[in-house]
RNA sequence: CGGGGUGUAGCGUAGCCCGGUAUCGCGCCACAUUUGGGAUGUGGAGGUCGUAGGUUCGAAUCCUGCCACCCCGACCA
């Protein structure tokens, strides 16, 4: 690796990739812009799907899943969102191969679709198609749904995990009786990613609410979590959106309201992606490769014996099983590396690489002395403590070290939060600085295009927690009441 | 989709300008010595040089098409 990350240079991205691939996280597919998820990487996502699942099930909703392939004609029927996901779809025309006589399988130009197929770049059309059917009646709202699934959009530039052709996510897709309730649902859910990005990925992000130029195709509001990677550039790690009537009318979805009036229904969704693993990637590696918060490493503790013979082997192993036995009834999952193709050295590089929190050596010295040496992937550092009540000596310091990674990225974000007043000074921190700019703005999409235009740099959110205060807009000088967050994304 | 770059063993590369069947390192396999921070020695295996054509007695090398990946732009979770 050995190239700095710190140094905001333009080698971050090649970082990023040579990290990717050698903390064994994922890798290039044969297809286009996709990616492969090796083992070790998708344990992560698993991780998070579980933990979020859990979110999801608490605030109320359940699981369900709706086909891959989208009618085009569901397509057109809501024109923003059509304008939005036109240009980006995987579309199939074709359903039967052929034999060309020449060993060739070629597509069957006979077997041409009546009406194209898209794959699903998102679902809220199918989902609302299928809506239409379950609604009659007040009493069959709400409904909160989420499906875990994939999705394709035929992007022009991929990066793993960031922006991939095929990704891997979860959307929620409800329906409400009232615009209050939908609202409601869209902030609560948005409440929910942000709650899961600072306590378990330990990633600080701003909640806000995007403008209008980049809210979500059909959406009346789109509120996000906003997270910032240690090269200074934003990145959207969660959206929720607030969809209003817009694909009840489409869709034609109605229900007979308690009053027995004819009403559309009020509609939001939700989404996280596997680009979360890149949130999670860029916040917290170093060169060393990846760091992992406890709270979401699929091994949490590795274990790793140092030992010259098979005596005092058999004796580590002891050791080993009873504490492993203690961590695990401690819900802590623990990897005994008892490999013996590799040397210890081997192993205490390659589980850093894999961003392992915490590391326990033991060889027969610390068998003598009753000890082990803990090592801590965050700080680096090491420490020889007792073997005795080790387990909540481990517990204990799981915790630290979730919340020293968190406090640590937290830190940066804040210190990389500044204001200005002036556009001079805008771009002036937008080039040696980097990070959010907090500034006042005057509300028009026109002054934004121009400012993307100039410096790259796109309002990432109106934050919900910016307080009134008079000022005037950077750009063109105008009357503001609040300041926004300009930053370059990801 | 526009501009630039790169494709040579599992990975990273030299060779290309100036054509003569491929260099080095890591990794891999065997054995020995090793084992508290990525071991060392000796021996060994592994390559349709991205792909399809063309030029040539002969192509990794020159020419053309295609494909993939990387960077920049437009687009985007």
């Amino acid at each position: 690796m050995g190239k700095g990350i710190t140094s905001r240079s333009e080698d971050y991205s090649q970082w990023y990739n040579d990290l990717v691939v050698k903390a064994d996280l994922a890798e290039h597919s044969a297809v286009r812009g996709c990616m492969v998820i090796k083992p070790y990487g998708y344990a992560i996502w698993e991780r998070m799907q579980a933990i979020l699942d859990k979110k999801f099930k608490d605030t109320g909703h359940s699981n369900a899943y709706f086909p891959l392939f989208i009618p085009k004609s569901f397509f057109s029927k809501e024109a923003s969102h059509v304008e939005g996901f036109a240009t980006e779809c995987a579309v199939v025309t074709h359903y039967r191969l052929k034999n060309d006589g020449e060993g060739n399988i070629v597509v069957d130009e006979t077997a041409k679709l009546e009406e194209e197929l898209i794959v699903r770049p998102t679902s809220e059309t199918i989902i609302w198609n299928t809506y239409k059917g379950w609604i009659e009646s007040y009493r069959d709202l709400p409904i909160l749904v989420n499906q875990w699934a994939n999705v394709v959009r035929w992007e022009m530039r991929t990066r793993l995990f960031l922006r991939t052709a095929e990704f891997l996510w979860q959307e929620g897709h409800t329906a409400h009786a009232t615009r209050d309730e939908a609202i409601e649902e869209a902030e609560r859910m948005l409440e929910v990613y942000a709650d899961f990005a600072e306590q378990t990925l330990a990633v600080p992000v701003v909640r806000g609410v995007k403008t209008e130029n980049e809210r979500f195709a059909g959406a009346l509001e789109t509120y996000c979590i906003e997270a910032l990677m240690q090269d200074g550039k934003a990145l959207q790690a969660g959206t929720s959106h607030f969809l209003g009537q817009n694909f009840a009318k489409a869709f034609d979805v109605k229900f007979t309201s308690k009053e027995g009036k004819l009403e559309h229904v009020w509609a939001t969704s939700w989404g996280v992606s596997t680009r979360l693993m890149g949130a999670l990637i860029m916040a917290h590696s170093d060169d060393q490769g990846l760091v992992l918060p406890p709270k979401l490493a699929p091994i949490q503790v590795v274990i790793v014996p140092i030992y010259k013979t098979e005596e005092e082997k058999a004796t580590i192993d002891g050791f080993v099983n009873s504490l492993s036995a203690s961590l695990q009834d401690m819900d802590i999952s623990v990897k005994y590396d008892d490999r013996d193709t590799q040397r210890p050295g081997f192993k205490f590089a390659e589980w850093e690489m894999k961003g392992v929190p915490l590391r326990v050596a033991v060889g027969a010295r610390d068998m003598q002395n009753g000890t082990v040496e803990l090592a801590r992937r965050d700080t680096q550092t090491k420490e020889t403590v007792s073997q005795e009540g080790l387990a909540v000596t481990i517990e204990n310091l799981l915790g630290i070290i979730q919340e020293n990674i968190y406090h640590k990225a937290l830190s940066f974000r804040n210190e990389h939060i500044t204001e200005v007043n002036s556009y001079e000074e805008f771009k002036e921190i937008l080039e040696t600085k980097g990070g959010f700019v907090s500034c006042h703005w005057d509300g028009t999409v026109e002054t934004e295009k121009r400012v993307k235009d100039e410096t790259k740099a796109t309002i990432r959110c109106v934050p919900l927690d910016a307080k009134e205060e008079a000022g005037t807009c950077i750009f063109t000088g105008k009357p503001s009441n609040k300041r926004v967050l300009f930053a370059k994304a990801y």
